[in-house]
DNA sequence: CGATTATTGGAGCAATTAATCTATTTTTTA
DNA sequence: TAAAAAATAGATTAATTGCTCCAATAATCG
């Protein structure tokens, strides 16, 4: 898909292949796309320059890749938190699960995908639609959580997830942003509040 | 205060350091920090490097200096808007200059002050210092603001001027960005129409 | 087993980058 | 106007970067 395939991959180059990816994804959110070299890889990791292009063919390839890594990431840890929507305590529960993981990354590094977009959106075309697809998927998960609560009765009829669900990604971004400026929880728990009280507006008792 | 200063500045000095200062920010708006280059100030502004090094010591102090320049240009542009926020009609004629701006832009560049602290937050404490005494001055015009409307009667006491500035404020960024990552306003445009619903509330007929 | 293919180490390259140095010109000042 | 100081051009440098190449090793398969 994302890779450059040109031979047969074996058990160990499966795994090499994983293994850079893991630590590109994870050097590249400590310290940015751009700030993430062959060199940095080799030290951290042990890689070779000459695996990572065996692997990958060029760096904008490796990115994609990482791209797609981390959306994977962020919907898995996501994922079930969302589709539990049943109450406006399980709201709280996920913004409490947000809030608690940037507090615990001492404030470093924002939202994964945020950052990857933040650094590459303007200038890589391909990178930007995958990450638009990838927050796509976010926001239709929010999504869903919403739709879900309405259809049990949990949230009245004239609540509009769509809107809710896009304003909520986004207020999670600033306040991921806002996260790695101030060094503190404050902006984001006061944003992903003001979101989820116009949730509560439409929750029926 | 920010600037290396190994010598008075002649008329001429004065002019020249704030010609590659309005390059620089220019320049690092487009293409980031790290993808602005001695060279490309030689290319678009004709500046040579010797005349950096001699305004500015090294890069970090330019981008310092950036900093302060965006943080000044933002609050011209939002103080005006802010100071006069008289009613909610005011309040909607703020988000969409907002959202006109980044339409403007053709979606590209996200917020002048968050796309630094995207890139400069974690790995340069002096800039993150900066950017968030920026910011903090950006809530309080918003505050003031709102604090303005509720003496005057518009907002109604229990209002929180304070909660509602931050909020306001960090839906900006996560608007700003989501608009760089989409390509189109909907999510900043959604994100600020729930914050302001959320004042409307309080708005007193 | 033997041939083919995949994997890896590591030297090395061309381009780029932040920063420096020297010499020259321009401006200010006394 | 002459000396001092400031401004500038442009060549240069040391380090870094993305990436390539080759040779050697390991895995796979018929």
């Amino acid at each position: 898909m994302d890779a450059k395939q040109p031979h047969q991959l074996t058990r160990k180059g499966r795994a090499t292949r994983q293994r850079i990816l893991t630590i590109a994804a994870a050097q590249m959110f400590r310290n940015g796309v751009a700030g993430t070299t062959t060199d940095d890889l080799q030290r951290v990791g042990g890689i070779s320059p000459s695996q990572i292009y065996h692997y990958f063919g060029d760096k904008k390839s490796l990115v994609k890749a990482v791209i797609a890594v981390q959306t994977e990431s962020v919907l898995r840890i996501q994922g079930p938190l969302l589709s539990r929507l049943d109450s406006f305590e399980a709201l709280e529960a996920w913004r409490d699960a947000i809030v608690d993981l940037q507090q615990a990354r001492r404030f470093e590094g924002g939202c994964p995908l945020g950052s990857l977009a933040a650094e590459l959106a303007d200038h890589d075309a391909e990178a930007r639609a995958d990450l638009a697809a990838g927050f796509a998927r976010w926001e239709a998960a929010i999504r869903d959580g919403l739709v879900a609560m309405r259809d049990r009765g949990e949230l009245s009829p004239d609540a509009d997830p769509d809107a809710l669900a896009l304003a909520m990604l986004t207020a999670v971004q600033g306040g991921m942003l806002m996260t790695q400026i101030r060094h503190d929880t404050v902006a984001l728990r006061t944003v992903l509040d003001a979101v989820i009280d116009r949730i509560r507006v439409h929750i029926r008792a």
